[in-house]
DNA sequence: GAGCACTGC
């Protein structure tokens, strides 16, 4: 390093700092040196010293004068010369962009305040949905008030109560450290049942069979065995070990039908018009049937030991609650019961004390909606920052922050407010802010070290979405730097010491749920068949059972139809010996106006049975849910960064999941739940937690948003849990074919560009491309029709040929891209008709996303500087665009009908839903590939390979495109590829 | 001639 430029900056920094220092100067060459750009210099320095206009021009002198020195060191040639200034033109109109993005950004905020007047309708939508969840808020409430008066009276009742939590207690939160409160709490517990035990033992139990722990040999158990002995004498010895840990949970019968029984009568008195409560009848001429299977007898005994009559007597002394005591529940009082209330000041000392905290406590202790406004009332927002409380999902983000601006007495929009895509309902007043958390991933963009907040709350952070996942990172950095910066981690137990550890030891505040017990029910054996076991197991609860709804978890459509099947046909052979039964399929595909039924009450006197995919998992809470019957699988997704392959899997489901699922029952009362495997299945095969997303998934959008925000090094980045390394190299490799990225792994001005466009990569670089054939309008909807993920053509079982030839009026000759904007096209031509959706099989609420994201790109569309150009005849043009964002997904005829990639020469084959499928082209462009019984590709065009060259000369080769037998992988990509994992080693 | 769990920007 020459003296020569030290002594260079030692001059300069005088006039640029007002003071000078050799260790500096030497600490500002070697960190411009090691640095890949002079906006990266800027950025480093950001932290210690204020960058401006004459700071900026001294770095960008000293960058240039060590850029000839490195220049003039190596024997580069013009070319590199000429890439180099090319790369850094590129760099500077990158930043250029940013910058007139950034100062958008700002009109565009100032310009918010006033638009308030007509989201008047809109507001008025909102609040009466506000006004039906305030009312459920009030509910669980008034049912604890019920319930305390009761239990006041029936002192008994509560002991068999206690009895029931004990056992929850400890089956559910054994493993784990219980504070020295919930010790003594739970050792208290066992002391008054074991003297309410001895004083029943003294007394007789003639009226209400009891409960029998198991250790002290119960007739219960016996029974239990006996019948078991009976029925499954082979291969009883193997299975005995198994049953003794079953003991420990399969247990308690009338102690739990009862108290069910009196929280339905309370539901009753409560909810009124809302769920009919029907008596449970005495049960008749259905023993025979019970009998039939035999794994699940236990249910029968409940059955026996719970009579009816007792039951009735007691529903008369439950106290009323009349009309003017409901009333006088105000907002006030149900906040001060919720289980958050008490800590309240604890925990405000505790953020006040430390930055980052982990907040632990399950969902119904109040904590998304009262945390906000505790913080706002202790000041946080005082300073006119913000409160950001991010959420996995957009129904939560909008209905928490509608409950809250309602519990604020505020306008929704206004003091609170929140934003997810395509609804942004803030204002410049806004201080408590919900949104979702991919939301505060974009908003990084625009602020990346999040000025504007003064508490960054994420919430359900145990669900480890991907866009968690990355904000932790990127909120652990900024912790360091902005020690104004309170960050609180919400999650629901089990994770939080993991969180803690990665947030720096981190404390963690427990706070308790409000969860009703639910009783796990294991299955002795395996079952081969688990959509029959979980139809068997419906009819069982349904003729054993007292009356409750029904939720059974399955993995997809597929099997929802079938076990529906299976279900009405039996329901049809016992004709009315039974109660009726309702059976209802829930899953993200099916019609809306299909979904709605889940919600509707159950009729008087029958159950209903909802049959359900993952979605019932966390997505949508359905109320009145007693039994939950958990198979224990899921169909998972995972991508494979060496065959860049999607594949949806039946995978088992985690212990967290299955948890998280017999959850569902303890809702509106005590409930059960039965899982169709064994205990030891449970705490042997099952894993602990769920794969995180991060690690399943393509991450090409992730990354190309990390490049934005200036992280360069995205293998060391600091995760939670690390993605596969391949998964990261692939979209590093991908992005840099896409020109995002150039070759030193920087973000060019084509890759600022797509980061701003909310699709993957691929399908950003199409977009920008379609600019210059002068297709945009085209290119929009080709993209909102693929985003739409699949679920455009409905095909119901019995219409399947009506569904088959209506889809195939849409079919344009050159591929599905083209068909799916015919689709588009005609549906805005009937001016998004429902009807007209409804007659040709295609669901209209696809449609619709579709339409919202193509308005949002449309939107999008001047931020990016593309002009809305429009050809639609021009297929060449389309698909040559399509070709530009695709390139990397091109497959050629081989034989046999089979196809190869051009990248790395997989076999795959031509979905059969194609429209290309009956006459296959030479080349093809595939938006994905799929596998499922083979490798398919999934929504193809047709191209010509000559089109390769001039839409990717960088990626192919002349003799590639013509010479049918050329299988070598391009040069450029094994160059790129070294280049970029040089980088990041 | 097969079959798309679920979110999110």
């Amino acid at each position: 390093m020459g003296d020569a430029v030290k002594r260079w900056v030692s001059m300069r920094l005088h006039d640029v700092l007002g003071m000078s220092d050799p260790a500096l100067a030497e600490y500002l060459i070697r960190l411009t040196e090691r640095m890949p750009s002079m906006t990266h210099v800027l950025a480093e320095l950001e932290d210690e010293i204020t960058i401006d206009r004459a700071v900026e021009k001294f770095i960008g002198e000293l960058w240039d004068r060590l850029i000839k020195k490195r220049r003039g060191g190596s024997s580069s040639s013009d070319d590199g010369n000429d890439e180099e200034r090319q790369r850094r033109r590129d760099l500077r109109e990158r930043d250029e962009y940013a910058e007139r993005l950034r100062k958008r950004d700002e009109e565009r905020t100032r310009n918010v305040a006033n638009k308030g007047e007509e989201k008047a309708f809109e507001e008025a939508a909102k609040r009466l949905l506000l006004e039906k969840e305030g009312r459920e808020k009030i509910l669980p409430h008034l049912r604890v008030e019920s319930r305390r008066k009761y239990l006041v009276k029936r002192k008994d009742d509560k002991l068999r109560e206690l009895e029931a939590d004990i056992q929850d207690d400890e089956y559910l939160f054994d493993d784990q450290v219980l504070t020295e409160r919930e010790r003594k709490e739970r050792e208290y517990k066992k002391t008054v049942l074991k003297l309410a035990k001895d004083y029943d033992r003294v007394k007789d139990a003639e009226k209400v069979q009891r409960y029998v722990m198991p250790e002290e040999g119960g007739t219960v158990d016996d029974k239990y065995v006996e019948i078991d002995d009976k029925e499954k004498k082979p291969g009883y010895e193997q299975k005995k070990w198994e049953e003794d840990q079953m003991r420990g949970t399969a247990l308690s019968f009338g102690a739990r039908d009862k108290a069910e029984k009196y929280h339905s009568h309370e539901y009753n008195l409560v909810l009124e018009d809302e769920i009919e409560f029907i008596k449970s009848l005495p049960l008749e001429g259905t023993r025979e049937k019970k009998k039939k299977k035999k794994k699940k007898k236990r249910r029968e005994e409940e059955s026996e030991s719970s009579s009816s009559s007792e039951e009735e007597e007691e529903e008369e002394e439950a106290p009323k609650m009349s009309e003017h005591e409901k009333k006088k529940m105000t907002i006030a009082e149900v906040r001060r019961s919720l289980p958050v209330y008490p800590f309240k000041e604890a925990l405000l000392d505790a953020i006040a004390e430390h930055q980052v905290l982990i907040i632990e406590g399950e969902t119904g202790s109040g904590k998304s909606t009262q945390l906000p406004q505790y913080l706002y009332h202790a000041g946080y927002c005082s300073d006119g920052k913000k409160i950001g409380c991010t959420q996995p999902r957009r129904v939560a983000a909008m209905s928490v922050a509608a409950r809250v601006s309602e519990e604020m007495g505020k306008k929704l929009g206004n003091e609170v407010g929140y934003s997810i895509r395509f609804e942004d309902c803030t204002s410049d007043r806004t201080r408590i802010k919900y949104m979702t958390d991919g939301m505060l991933l974009r908003e990084f963009l625009m602020d990346p070290s999040l000025e504007g907040y003064s508490v960054m709350i994420i919430d359900e952070a145990h669900e480890r979405t991907l866009h968690t996942d990355i904000l932790f990172g990127l909120l652990k950095d900024i912790t360091r730097f902005r020690s104004d910066l309170k960050l609180l981690i919400s999650s629901a137990t089990l994770d939080s010491a993991k969180f803690s550890d990665f947030f720096d030891e981190a404390p963690i505040f427990r706070i308790p749920g409000r969860r009703y017990p639910v009783h796990i029910y294991y299955t002795k054996s395996p079952e081969a068949n688990y959509i029959d076991a979980a139809a068997v197991t419906v009819l069982q609860i349904h003729i054993t059972q007292h009356l409750g709804d029904v939720l059974v978890f399955l993995t997809g459509q597929e099997e929802i139809e079938a076990c529906q099947e299976i279900l009405t046909e039996r329901v049809k052979a016992l004709g009315n010996k039974i109660r009726e039964l309702v059976v209802l399929p829930i899953y993200a595909n099916l019609p809306s106006d299909m979904q709605a039924k889940i919600f509707e009450p159950t009729p008087p006197g029958a159950r209903k049975v909802i049959l359900a995919t993952n979605i019932a998992e966390t997505s949508l809470t359905i109320d009145g849910i007693t039994y939950v019957i958990d198979p224990g699988y899921a169909k998972q997704n995972y991508f494979n960064a060496r065959s860049g392959m999607e594949s949806l899997v039946v995978v088992p489901v985690s212990r967290a999941s299955a948890n998280q699922r017999a959850g569902r029952a303890g809702r509106v009362g005590p409930g059960k739940c039965f899982r169709l495997y064994t205990q030891w299945a449970f705490e042997n095969e099952m894993d602990e937690n769920t794969i995180p997303e991060i690690q399943r998934v393509n991450l090409g959008n992730v990354v190309l948003q990390l490049k934005s925000l200036g992280i360069h090094d995205l293998i060391n980045f600091d995760y939670l849990d690390p993605p596969p390394a391949e998964t990261l190299i692939l979209a590093l490799e991908q992005l840099y074919a896409l020109k995002a990225l150039n070759h030193k792994g920087e973000l060019t001005s084509t890759g600022r560009k797509m980061a701003e466009i909310p699709v993957d990569p691929m399908m950003s670089r199409m977009i920008l491309a379609a600019d210059q054939y002068k297709v945009v309008e085209e290119i929009l909807t080709v993209a909102a029709m693929l985003s739409v993920n699949g679920a455009i053509f409905y095909r119901p079982k019995d219409k399947a040929i009506h569904a088959d030839t209506a889809r195939k009026n849409f079919f344009h000759p050159d591929g599905d891209h083209l068909t799916l904007m015919n689709v588009y096209n005609e549906w805005e031509g009937t001016e998004y008709s429902s009807q007209w959706c409804y007659e040709v099989f295609i669901q209209h609420r696809s449609m619709k996303r579709a339409r919202d994201i193509r308005d949002q790109l449309v939107g999008l569309m001047e931020r990016v500087e593309v002009q809305l150009t429009s050809n639609p005849g021009d297929s060449v043009a389309i698909r040559k665009a399509i070709t530009a964002g695709y390139f990397y997904h091109v497959a050629r005829f081989s034989k046999g009908g089979m196809y190869k990639t051009a990248k790395k020469s997989q076999t795959v084959m031509m979905h059969p839903q194609s429209c290309l499928v009956e006459d296959l082209p030479r080349w093809v462009v595939y938006h994905e590939l799929v596998m499922t019984t083979k490798e398919y590709m999934r929504n193809v065009v047709t191209i010509d390979g000559k089109w390769l060259l001039e839409v990717a000369p960088h990626y192919y080769k002349d003799t590639e495109v013509h010479d049918a037998t050329s299988k070598k992988m391009p040069k450029t990509l094994g160059k790129a590829r070294e280049e970029l994992q040089k980088d990041y080693k």
